[in-house]
DNA sequence: AAGACACGATGAAACGTTTCATTTTCGTCG
DNA sequence: CGACGAAAATGAAACGTTTCATCGTGTCTT
């Protein structure tokens, strides 16, 4: 049988188990000869205390293996520890690792993360925002928000919020993280350029964001500026999936003049597209190069391996803690913390020089 | 400008912005012309209350557009509405669909899933639990286990507890969710052995869990049931990365008797073997059949596609939540739920019938 | 008609913190 | 030595629920 003495001296295992009910703060006052607030005060850090006090209320708290009670807090000062995670969704693989990154700055800092998939629902996430505001949250990190911008002024009226991957700048009163993206397509299509490519299709998603109406701009600019003629026909629009990328392809290779390379806006399309090219028994990259964008752990099992653009998934989540917590320090969630993730061309091995003639 | 009335007929919005505070059972009370008590009873569904009073609490919430609040109620009953979900990592391929699987379950009945990667750090596992306890999560989803069953029984003596993906069959007093490892991995090397192959090798996982020395095993067994010799040298010891699986075919290909066909113990490692094998000039399935486990979504965009076990991960997640909501349901934790998910083969291009020679 | 009884409504107490208006303590200065 | 003020400690109130012992009302019995 476990005594208390060896019970309380064991740091690591989970107290408390059946039967026993957890201590109280009243219950270390009373062990350690002080008043209620003064143990308060002691865990909170106010200065107030004296350091003698201080001794004999944190050895109470060891001695009786004292745990503040969150809930009771968050009940008290209406702001728990809890970060509000809303992503589309957690089995799209873009966002396991955004998600990691979330968590892990939220972890560091002390901070639980709730877990949300919206599935691009505004429905689901007007909800899912309800109930986080009920519980209390310190704050929201919205991905690919779906609600209007004065429903997003609403909620940062009582408490802060991040927004993730809009696709346009944002006034100045909003916390935003943001990518790259135009400068993204612009490398990945210069790459292209550089390697000898003038044909280059370009395999959009669905006109659902801004982001990816932004990536269909960079496309045009970027024809513009090399003075490359504009086929609308080189304009394939997906779904993102990769079923969508064959299907693509299958078009694109049809034409008289079929293009020589091809850039998709995310890697399962890209990939599709590779898949297909070579199931109608072309050569990636020797008859087509393919280059994506996200930069997905699958672009190194695909054969060949998927040059792509890599979006800095893990930085976006960990840079939106900072902001959050920042905002909490700070006590100003209108600041308007803003910031412009790189991203970059990772070489592997679909892209090849265009052949001379 | 919005009035009153105009904003809360809309259920929709994000009510009570800045400023305003929200309205709590108290004022219901006073809105209805109740007491407090009455407002708790027909909240919570109590029948002792007349249809007349019930009537006029519902007005009263509906006219003040009163939301409870599940802090206070925590606070109170011990219990919140959220389920802890620990796994070891989100960015595993293997564990995004299974949280879904658990959000989805747990969001339908009104619950919120609290996300802990615990890296297979048994510190970190303990340290999760431990914050969990504290913040009276009303249960917890325990996906393989690092810590002893002794802690297990801790946590279960004071909240609802569910094992995922423990190998090992477990006594009676824990509610487990598990997989049919062994038929999985037996169904898998029966189906290249109807395909000819005889000749046929184990790429495993680490030694670090039960669920991999049963997959093991089933090797082993499955051998000497159909009376093969059991070489040795036919097994590989990887840490689940592609990587691995690319030495392992490098180690196998170099026997003076290399194998016709092999099965790995996740779909990481039989798309490594695939890859290096073709580097090395074998075509895949012609010259070495591959058979994977797992069936994640990348083994649909690898070349050729993977022939693979499916583990069913999305129901294991919403299984879980199911048997955690049952538990609470009918307050008994140690009734000892259990569930063996079953495993079935799907074919796809990387297993090819042996040529007969 | 009076007592017993059932059914509902009531509101104070409790959950475990934080906060803040008071009170106590103590050193300093006139 | 007494008074003053700063520093520290105190504990009641509050956060918004649930719970439960108590009370009021009306019906039924005899």
């Amino acid at each position: 049988m476990r005594n208390a003495a060896a019970s309380s001296a064991n740091d690591d295992s989970i107290e408390n188990a059946a039967g026993g009910t957890s201590p109280t703060m009243k219950d270390v006052a009373r062990e350690a000869g002080v008043s209620l607030g003064t143990v308060s005060n002691v865990l909170n850090n106010k200065s107030t205390v004296l350091s003698q006090n201080k001794e004999k209320v944190l050895a109470a708290v060891r001695r009786l293996n004292f745990r503040s009670n969150p809930v009771a807090r968050t009940l008290k000062t209406k702001s728990s520890r809890d970060i509000g995670l809303i992503i589309p969704n957690i089995n799209n693989p873009f966002y396991p690792e955004l998600a990691r990154g979330v968590e892990d700055a939220a972890n560091k800092a002390g901070y639980t993360v709730l877990l949300c998939n919206d599935d691009r629902d505004i429905k689901k996430e007007r909800t899912y925002i309800k109930s986080l505001v009920a519980k209390n949250v310190c704050g929201i990190i919205l991905v690919k928000p779906q609600i209007p911008l004065s429903e997003v002024d609403a909620i940062a009226g009582i408490m802060a919020v991040v927004l993730v991957d809009v696709g346009a700048p944002l006034g100045s009163a909003y916390n935003v993280v943001n990518v790259d993206d135009r400068g993204g397509i612009t490398r990945g299509l210069e790459y292209l350029y550089r390697s000898g490519h003038t044909r280059i299709a370009f395999v959009r998603g669905l006109d659902d964001s801004l982001s990816s109406q932004d990536r269909a701009a960079a496309y045009f600019a970027f024809l513009r500026r090399k003075k490359l003629p504009v086929r609308k026909e080189y304009m394939f629009q997906g779904n993102y999936s990769w079923q969508d990328g064959g299907e693509a392809v299958r078009k694109l290779l049809a034409l008289t003049q079929p293009p020589t390379a091809l850039m998709a806006a995310n890697d399962l399309m890209a990939i599709g597209c590779m898949k297909e090219a070579q199931k109608m028994g072309l050569r990636v990259p020797g008859d087509l190069s393919v280059i994506g964008y996200d930069n997905l752990d699958l672009t190194n099992l695909c054969t060949p391996r998927l040059t792509t653009i890599n979006q800095p998934k893990y930085e976006m989540g960990a840079k939106s803690v900072e902001f959050l917590l920042d905002c909490l320090k700070n006590n100003d969630c209108r600041e308007g913390r803003k910031v412009v993730l790189p991203t970059d061309v990772v070489e592997r091995e679909s892209v090849a020089p265009l052949p001379i003639p």
